[in-house]
RNA sequence: GGCGCGUUCGUCUAGUGGCCUAAGACGCCACCCUUUCAAGGUGGAGAUCACGGGUUCGAAUCCCGUACGCGUCACCA
């Protein structure tokens, strides 16, 4: 037998929200797994609610996707031999197969209205009928005969799954091994709308099945809907694709990872100055550990250790100080060039701010070891571009001090680092001032901030004219 | 409530019957380095492995119950 290519998607909605870091963490599990088995990685939109449908955010998703680095061999805008890869698209096919099913008996036309369904599940619920099942009205007063010329009379009517009474439905999820399923329990699921478009079990069924998918991917809460699938690939006499549950990313306070109580949108945190291969890290320690117990590595490593094997099916609470350590961890292991030309590129596109590109170079060394984020660059080194305009010390009874630095670095011949500080350092101990306190002042008074990177280097790349400036305008 | 999944330091994890008087990382604390802040170094606090029963010479590891948490029960995905 002639192994199969290992073919993964995921299948956003585009729903008006961008990509959620959850899906994220989906879709780069999706990507490794396919990677990793030199298969190939699939993005499907699935756009059949349409009372949800926002025109144009299925190009924002799919950005999000790239701008995390996660290329799809097929999707809508690459094409594939499986497309098209939107499933507003395929409506036809979703219809022809609802029928199919109806045909063989496998699934039943239902008329009932949406009414007459809430009603019916609230009776239930008052009843403590655990869960709320549909009642098979539909299904006991119409043959199938009568209930295909009443659907082409026009009458408005959806397509239920008839799910078979007393079957264990069982699976093995990669991850948690067997999990089954008393088919009693199931309702007779909507597959197709009265709109004639498909539920996602039809949908994602059929397209999984036509795009030859065989790892299906995707968060643990789709465990319960799975035996509905399962009977579907039955009924159709395709085969069962291999399941994956991931775990689900959790708050704080370990509900499911949510917009309320952490931020989600993938967006966000490029904006908050991470780097996608720091949160594509981040990510993949979720739930998963390298087998030599390293944190720190590359996508291209984590594809070579992979093993679904390896993911824990315990939900991990996103943590968001620990993000900040491996994205600081990232820059400082950055080459100076690159990392220049990624803050100059951060406050271009997000702060809408022009960096002088030599200036920020200069400042590199100072503040590489000091930022977590490139949005911290701009927290330590504002008082490049701009002089102070408040000061975090009152320097007011440091006046005459202030004046013998001004003499002191007025009649400094070269002006470097060093005969800043040696000068300075000198200058404190005539005074009799403590360095710290001393070297304090002058921060204050040249940048007008306490936390600064090194001042002596400071004040060079600032220049001798500029600093002397600044220390008159305080005195 | 039914069903399903889960439960190792605050958090992420290691651990698959004896090497565990439980290891690493983040965070926290202390000290060293130090001209602020970081980074780096050293050390420390922090988990009766949810609880209760078994199985076994021996259990964090296997089995069963209980508790708790999470998920799910739509013509949403």
């Amino acid at each position: 037998m002639s192994k199969v290519q290992v073919r993964t998607r995921i299948a956003p909605s585009p729903t008006g929200q961008e990509m959620h870091i959850g899906n994220l963490y989906t879709a780069l599990i999706n990507f490794v797994w396919a990677k990793k088995n030199k298969g190939r990685f699939i993005v499907r939109i699935e756009d059949t609610d349409r009372t949800r449908y926002v025109p144009g955010s299925e190009q924002r998703l799919l950005q999000n996707l790239k701008d995390f680095g996660l290329f799809y061999d097929e999707g809508p805008d690459v094409g594939g031999e499986f497309g098209p890869y939107v499933q507003s698209q395929r409506l036809s096919l979703y219809k022809k197969y609802a029928f199919e099913l109806v045909e063989q008996d496998f699934a039943y036309l239902c008329f009932c209205s949406q009414q007459r369904l809430s009603e019916l599940r609230q009776k239930q619920q008052e009843q403590k009928i655990m869960p709320p099942k549909y009642d098979r009205f539909c299904l006991k007063t119409y043959s199938k005969q009568q209930a295909l010329e009443l659907y082409k009379s026009g009458k408005p009517a959806v397509v239920r799954l008839k799910v078979p009474e007393d079957q264990v439905i069982d699976f093995v999820d990669e991850i948690r091994g067997k999990i089954s399923f008393d088919s009693n329990l199931i309702d007779d699921q909507v597959l197709l709308k009265s709109d004639g478009y498909p539920t996602y079990h039809l949908a994602v069924v059929v397209d999984d099945y036509l795009m030859k998918i065989n790892y299906v991917i995707r968060a643990e809460e789709w465990i319960s809907s799975t035996p509905k699938q399962i009977l579907l690939y039955r009924a159709f006499n395709w085969p069962v694709p291999k399941f994956v549950h991931l775990p689900v990313l959790r708050n704080p306070d370990r509900s499911k990872l949510s917009k309320r109580k952490n931020p989600v949108w993938v967006s966000w945190y490029l904006q908050e100055g991470f780097l996608p291969e720091a949160v594509l890290n981040y990510l993949s320690l979720m739930g998963f550990s390298h087998p030599e117990g390293k944190e720190i590595f590359s996508l291209k490593e984590l594809i070579k250790v992979f093993d679904i094997k390896r993911i824990n099916p315990v939900g991990p609470v996103f943590d968001l100080v620990k993000l900040e350590w491996l994205n600081g961890e990232y820059i400082r292991s950055m080459p100076d060039s690159v990392l220049k030309d990624k803050i100059i590129l951060y406050y271009k596109n997000f702060k809408d701010k022009q960096l002088d590109q030599s200036l920020v170079a200069k400042t590199i060394p100072l503040i590489k070891e000091r930022i977590k984020k490139l949005s911290d660059y701009w927290f330590y080194c504002s008082f490049f571009w701009q002089r102070p305009d408040n000061y975090q010390l009152d320097l007011k009874s440091y006046k005459d001090l202030i004046l013998k630095m001004l003499s002191r670095l007025t009649d400094l011949s070269e002006w470097t680092a060093d005969n800043i500080g040696n000068e300075m350092t000198n200058l404190a101990k005539q005074e009799g001032l403590s360095i710290g306190k001393f070297f304090m002042i002058l921060r204050v008074a040249i940048t007008g901030q306490k936390i600064t990177p090194p001042l002596n280097e400071s004040m060079e790349i600032l220049g001798k004219d500029e600093c002397l400036e600044r220390l008159r305008l305080v005195v």
